[in-house]
DNA sequence: GTATATGCAAACAATTTGCACGCCT
DNA sequence: AGGCGTGCAAATTGTTTGCATATAC
């Protein structure tokens, strides 16, 4: 029940700047192919591992999509707009979001054919055991 | 390229009817346990193959929660929120999503500490050139 | 020195698929 | 009869983990 102390390894930095080197939402085996590039034999497992600790530490969000988790260094709210044909997972600002409609999207070149909202917390029954 | 002619079997209808059963948005394998009580020897492949057909069909909804795909037969846009504690997927009516803000889900128990929106639709690039 | 991190490989869990047979239409 | 559907088991895919060693502090 003790705080772990974190070090500051070389693979961590390089899997964050790579991370936040780019807004395509990268999965962690495109953040291994590029950081293989710096640190050759470094392995899948540290890529994983190393993730992980920044979605803790808050640092990075992790995004799912589909059976893959994606990666964004952007933390500040926003949402994200996924095309049905090529896969892109794009950006929305958040103020941008209320805009979205069909017609509004239809003129900024975006058709929406559904969206997905879950909201994360706690609930009413666990809000009453936890107390 | 011709549309595969759907046939009607026993399967299929008893695993429509189990998602239809319910609200807890099943897993697959949930699904596959509650339909072996009446094919015993049905196979977890079979329920997976009518689950897809089912979602293809827009019969039922496919939600993405973490590495499992859970299954809605409530086809009518809505939201959900999910409990961080106990990891319950709870069904947000569309109207109800723009009351839930910090106070106002308060007063509903509910605790929000994150949201997460994807929309899904063609991008502005695949636009141009699908035409 | 000591606890955290790493590389490697094996283990996992959810889902998909190839195949031979079965059964709607 | 013909083709879609099924059961079974093996294969795939994304991710996690155990272990011995390396390294940050």
């Amino acid at each position: 029940m003790h705080k772990i102390k974190r070090r500051n390894t070389q693979q961590r930095n390089i899997i964050y700047d790579i991370v936040a080197s780019t807004n395509t939402h990268p999965t962690a085996d495109w953040i291994y192919e590029q950081a293989k590039k710096q640190i050759p034999n470094i392995s899948l497992g540290t890529v994983y591992r190393n993730l992980k600790v920044l979605v803790e530490e808050g640092k990075i969000l992790e995004i799912n999509d589909g059976k893959v988790s994606r990666f964004d260094a952007n933390i500040s709210p926003h949402h994200h707009f996924k095309c049905e044909n090529c896969g892109s997972l794009y950006d929305i600002e958040e103020g941008e979001l209320l805009y979205i409609n069909k017609d509004i999207a239809q003129k900024k070149g975006y058709t929406v054919n559904n969206s997905f909202v879950v909201l994360y917390g706690i609930c009413p029954k666990c809000n009453e055991h936890i107390s």
